[in-house]
DNA sequence: TCCTCCCGCCAAGCA
DNA sequence: TGCTTGGCGGGAGGA
């Protein structure tokens, strides 16, 4: 048992005393003579002040110098406030900045290696620290907290830590990066600085309404702490004070610099995000103060751990104090490579050299063996979530049909590890696929140019574009996001290169474009790209900046698996890295960007079983992806996709995250909607079952606002004009998450109407038509060029499309300055 | 004046 | 019951 030394050349960096050597079970020799030079030990000031003062006390400082009695030290410091006035002895005192937590993490950190052997373990014994380090208990254990969460030490018994250096630190990062992702911190931050944009213009406007339902109820955001496979959580206080803890606020704290781009946080976005965490309703200045305090003190560790810097933003409304990353990058995946490169001394264990998926499914679910994790809270925010839509949708009179319940019971409702995903899902779609595949066929049959073809490496359900789509259509990739506990699932289009901001990887989902949905198509170049697969979730979270290594990561061997249900979830795999080719481009484009703004899209719901062919959903009944593939397929979704230029991708958004854009449209254009007109369509229209897309219908344009939350629009508003009411035109919907590019103009789409509770969305950038416009009106958050009051530019079928209404957005540009101090 | 954050009270919870 | 742990906020140093 002993403190280990540090063995690196770090410590030449901090500015403190070191201890030469270690032995068992004792505090180390201190030095004979303390240097006098070093500023930086209050102690070491102290004697030498004592010894300026008196004689006596300089040989009393001399008998202690051999006891090293701590007694003594408070004696002589009483000694020498007798000696000295009070004015001298506050002088005589170390200035704030030589008691700083951060110095005196630099000391701590100096006694311990980077990387200490995992064979021999490195323990730490709190009142060893206290008394050599001359510090106040409580300092170490702000320290400590901090270090915890990185999993650099762990709490082994009272007073008793264990030291693992920076070998967790990879993969700790990876893990908080990912349920940072998960967490939609990047939405969080977003919709803060709109807010306080907004707020620029609209003091008096709080809204903390709408902060709130954006952040969740408190009671849902409550976060547990993420751990490690092999560091255990033994906090003093599990239950009381877990959740406020120092650690689980370091771990946010850090989450928030590796979802951001650029990984600049201010104290005070940072602050924000951990009230609302924590307690909305508290928005209160005190505790707003509290949390500036304790960020500046896990700041401090952060900062010596060479982890984030000082920097400050400069902004409109003056200067912020901030800090930025500066630790390691963070990338998916590739933990093992790293542990191996900052481990050639000595190997991390074993148990370390886990896949980042591994760390974060056991971070995120609870484990069912040896109970170590502990269950993360975006799993509730997704039940609740869930609970949520289909509350909304099934209470409505006229709810989409339920799924039979034994369509899902095969289905866990969350698996342990997110590896299980594509078990499950090939399980399930085992006995659907051959059936999908001649749904596919009928349907394709039945449109003028698409030829299905079979071959497998053609991934033919994606690359033939239902014959109702233009060809250019060909990227268009919905993704559907099943909900086994609600039957609900939801359907998401992006535009690829908006898409790839979102990608937050959520565990719950199975992530699955439609296999049979033909509005789907991927251009044939980028066949190849689909024909790689991989499953593991961190490729479409890669980082803007790692695009070589993101090509590193592609290059994973093919799983040799050729069942058509396979070749489905092969389908699904691929698609989001197929969207990793053109974000990469665009986030070339966009790496100017200083302040990014993300784009969201909106989560469709989609019944199953409601429509087409009830005889063939019978049979398919079992697995709950048949039916989403058969609305898909049916769903004159297929005939009313536009977007003639644009290629939509798919994006992975946690469905318990539903963000509205903040849009001006004219309801009248909804009303305009065009008549589809393609035998899908037809029969689908035609189709005897019943119709429930009234109340989805509803739901979603009161949710973008585009109808007050009374108003009501018939069922179906393709083939009926849609009385919206007047009120409605005026309406600006603002969900302060509006995420897009930042000094871009983005055209939004909507499309309208589609068959039962199917809707899409999609955001398409576009270039400005009128840029010194756009220019002038960038100080404001969806004005139109027209000016203030007037309406969107809107045009409706125009381009010889469906498309019925379109809107234009126009994002503020921010300008943000960063200075290091 | 505001930023920064030290300091220590005191409560929760453990041994 | 004493001790450990750590949330919390007052208030002071520093820029």
């Amino acid at each position: 048992l002993k403190t280990p030394l540090k063995q690196a050349a770090t410590s030449q960096l901090v500015l403190t005393e070191r201890q030469p050597d270690c032995q068992p079970l004792t505090t180390p020799p201190k030095p004979k003579e303390t240097p006098p030079a070093d500023p930086w030990t209050p102690t070491s000031n102290l004697k030498m002040l004592i010894s300026a003062a008196s004689p006596e006390i300089r040989s009393r400082e001399q008998r202690r110098q051999l006891s090293d009695s701590s007694s003594e030290v408070l004696q002589t410091k009483h000694c020498l406030q007798e000696h000295l006035l009070g004015d001298e002895y506050e002088k005589s005192q170390p200035s704030r900045k030589e008691k700083s937590l951060g110095l005196l993490c630099h000391k701590f950190l100096a006694r311990y290696p980077d990387y200490p052997c995992p064979s021999q373990k490195s323990y730490i014994c709190l009142d060893e620290v206290t008394e050599e380090l001359h510090v106040e208990r409580r300092r170490i254990y702000d320290i400590v907290n901090v270090l915890e969460s990185l999993h650099m030490v762990s709490r082994l018994a009272r007073n008793r830590y264990v030291w693992h250096g920076r070998h967790n630190l990879p993969q700790t990062l990876q893990a908080l990066k990912k349920v940072g992702e998960e967490n939609k911190y990047i939405q969080q931050i977003q919709m803060i600085k709109k807010r306080e944009y907004e707020h620029e213009f609209d003091p008096d406007n709080e809204r903390n309404e709408e902060m709130a339902s954006s952040f969740g109820s408190s009671e849902q955001s409550e976060m547990s702490f993420v751990e490690l496979p092999g560091v255990e959580f033994r906090a003093a206080s599990v239950n009381g004070r877990k959740y406020k803890s120092l650690r689980v606020m370091s771990q946010k704290f850090v989450m928030l610099f590796l979802v951001s781009t650029p990984q600049i946080v201010s104290l005070e976005v940072a602050a924000k995000i951990l009230i609302g965490e924590d307690q909305l309703e508290d928005l209160d200045k005190s505790k707003f103060k509290t949390k500036i305090r304790r960020l500046y003190d896990i700041a401090n560790v952060l900062s010596s751990l060479k982890l984030i810097k000082k920097v400050h933003v400069t902004e409109e409304r003056g200067r912020k104090p901030a800090f930025k990353w500066t630790g390691p990058e963070v990338l998916p995946n590739t933990q093992d490579t790293k542990l191996e490169a900052t481990s050639t001394t000595c190997s991390p264990p074993i148990s370390e050299s886990i896949t980042s998926k591994e760390q974060c499914s056991k971070a995120l679910f609870p484990s069912k063996g040896k109970q170590n994790f502990t269950r993360h809270s975006s799993l509730i925010k997704l039940v609740k979530s869930i609970e949520n839509d289909r509350r909304k949708i099934q209470s409505a009179p006229t709810s989409p049909v339920k799924i039979s319940a034994s369509t899902y019971q095969s289905l866990p409702v969350f698996p342990n590890t997110i590896a299980q995903f594509p078990a499950i899902t090939k399980h399930q779609l085992e006995g659907q696929s051959k059936t999908a595949e001649e749904r596919q066929m009928k349907c394709a049959l039945s449109s003028p140019e698409a030829v299905p073809k079979p071959e497998p490496s053609q991934q033919p359900a994606l690359s033939q574009p239902l014959g109702v789509c233009p060809a250019s259509h060909s990227s268009v990739s919905p993704v559907i996001l099943p909900h086994p506990q609600s039957g609900v699932s939801y359907a998401i289009y992006l535009h690829p290169s908006q898409a790839h901001t979102v990608t937050t990887y959520s565990p719950g989902f199975m992530l699955q474009p439609l296999p049979c949905a033909n509005v789907t198509g991927i251009k044939s170049n980028n066949s190849k790209v689909l024909n790689k697969i991989t499953t593991e979730e961190g490729d479409s979270q890669r980082g803007p900046d790692e695009p070589a290594k993101s090509l590193a990561a592609e290059e994973r061997p093919e799983i040799k698996s050729e069942t058509s249900s396979q070749r489905c979830l092969k389908r699904s795999q691929a698609l989001p890295e197929n969207s990793l080719i053109k974000r990469r481009k665009s986030d070339e484009e966009s790496l100017d960007t200083y302040l990014t703004f993300f784009p969201s899209g909106y989560l469709i719901p989609l019944t199953h079983c409601t429509h087409g062919n009830k005889a063939e959903c019978s049979t398919k009944e079992k697995a709950g992806v048949c039916s989403l593939q058969h609305t898909a397929y049916s769903s004159p979704i297929t005939g009313v996709i536009p977007m003639p230029a644009s290629e939509l991708k798919p994006v992975n958004i946690p469905a318990f995250h539903i963000t509205p854009l903040n849009i001006m449209l004219s309801a009248n254009s909804i009303a305009a909607a065009p008549v589809l007109s393609n035998s899908c369509l037809n029969s689908s229209s035609t189709s005897s079952a019943p119709n429930p897309s009234s109340s989805a219908l509803n739901f979603m344009l009161q949710h973008i606002g585009l109808i007050p939350a009374g108003v009501q629009v018939p069922a179906n508003p393709v083939l009926q004009h849609m009385p919206v009411s007047s009120q409605s035109e005026s309406i600006s919907y603002s969900s302060g998450s509006t995420n897009m590019q930042e000094g871009k103009v983005i055209e939004v789409t909507f499309y309208f109407p589609i068959n039962e509770s199917n809707f899409l969305f999609s955001l398409q950038p576009s270039a400005p038509k009128e840029p010194q416009e756009s220019q002038a009106v960038t100080e404001n958050f969806f004005r139109t060029p027209g000016g203030p009051n007037t309406e969107p530019s809107l045009s409706a079928n125009s381009d010889g499309t469906q498309r019925t209404s379109q809107g234009t957005l126009y994002i503020p540009q921010r300008k943000l300055e960063v200075s290091e101090d």
